[in-house]
DNA sequence: ACGAGGAGGATTGATATCAACATATATGTG
DNA sequence: CACATATATGTTGATATCAATCCTCCTCGT
């Protein structure tokens, strides 16, 4: 029933109500899938959105800032910036102080689009935030998991 | 500064602060990567031992169950299914009762790999789950967003 | 100035994700 | 049984994700 080379049903059921990874992921593709599907009017999906507006400051930022904020791969970050840069809403520039780095940001063009979705990510985010009891105690809670000892 | 074509600085920080789907969307990428490299020496990502975990019970799983399961687009499972399979840690035969169905299992490798990795898992887990001042209220919280009425 | 080591990015290869479309089977109606 | 419709899954194309690897450019010691 249970020997060493197979995993009891019992320890499934715990692993599957547990396991802080899979929730995590069910939760991260099912709001991937709403606002997606929000955003898909303006050409952006969930992602392309975050990026554009992690983009969205006063001076140009640089690639390792971005993808830490996103807590995303460097190598990620490179193909999510090919498909904005082809569509003309970003520009990665040489950092003429430092030749081996970029300096990214937005275009008018990008500007354009990303204020155009603003209100739709409102109308999206406000259901999600009100199924909620309390969603800064969430956001605290992953800022957590995320390894910051403080959130906000 | 803020006309209507580009969004004030002010908008951008609430967004990036408040965005749930930005928040879930980064805990996922860092939990993936934390468990991929765990789970590396046994040759699992996350995202396959969690579903191979869903397959592991009594009777064998339809496709529509583990995909509502893992809160997880249809095609992505087939596709997730075609390199378990090719490894032959999972079978998906017709089924017999509706030859448009497949019914999904663990073979004995599967079996084996998939219990020789537990204890990884609850190593891995167990750190996680301490940074957390409740855990349980993270995994409510999450399932309430993926828009479960109840937790558990 | 020169060379060694390091840092920042890009590329490649594998898997993950999902929309749009295609195929096969089941079910219900007459 | 024939046909229309619904259900379950597969396929294709685009993007997302990350490890491994390569290349370029910077920094530092001499």
């Amino acid at each position: 029933m249970s020997n060493p080379e197979s995993v009891p049903f019992n320890t499934t059921v715990h692993v599957r109500d547990h396991c802080l990874c899979l929730h995590t992921q069910r939760a991260a593709r099912f709001l991937a899938r709403l606002f997606d599907d929000a955003l898909r009017p303006f050409g952006l999906t969930n992602g392309q959105f975050s990026l554009m507006m992690a983009l969205n400051r006063p001076a140009p930022a640089g690639m390792q800032g971005v993808a830490a904020l996103l807590a995303m791969d460097r190598t990620t970050l490179t193909a999510a910036l090919k498909v904005l840069e082809r569509r003309g809403w970003i520009v990665a520039a040489v950092n003429p102080t430092d030749k081996r780095g970029r300096l990214l940001s937005l275009t008018p063009d990008g500007q354009r689009v990303l204020a155009s979705a603003v209100p739709t990510w409102e109308q999206t985010h406000a259901p999600v935030e009100q199924r909620l009891d309390d969603a800064d105690r969430l956001r605290r809670d992953l800022a957590l998991v995320v390894g910051a000892p403080h959130a906000g």
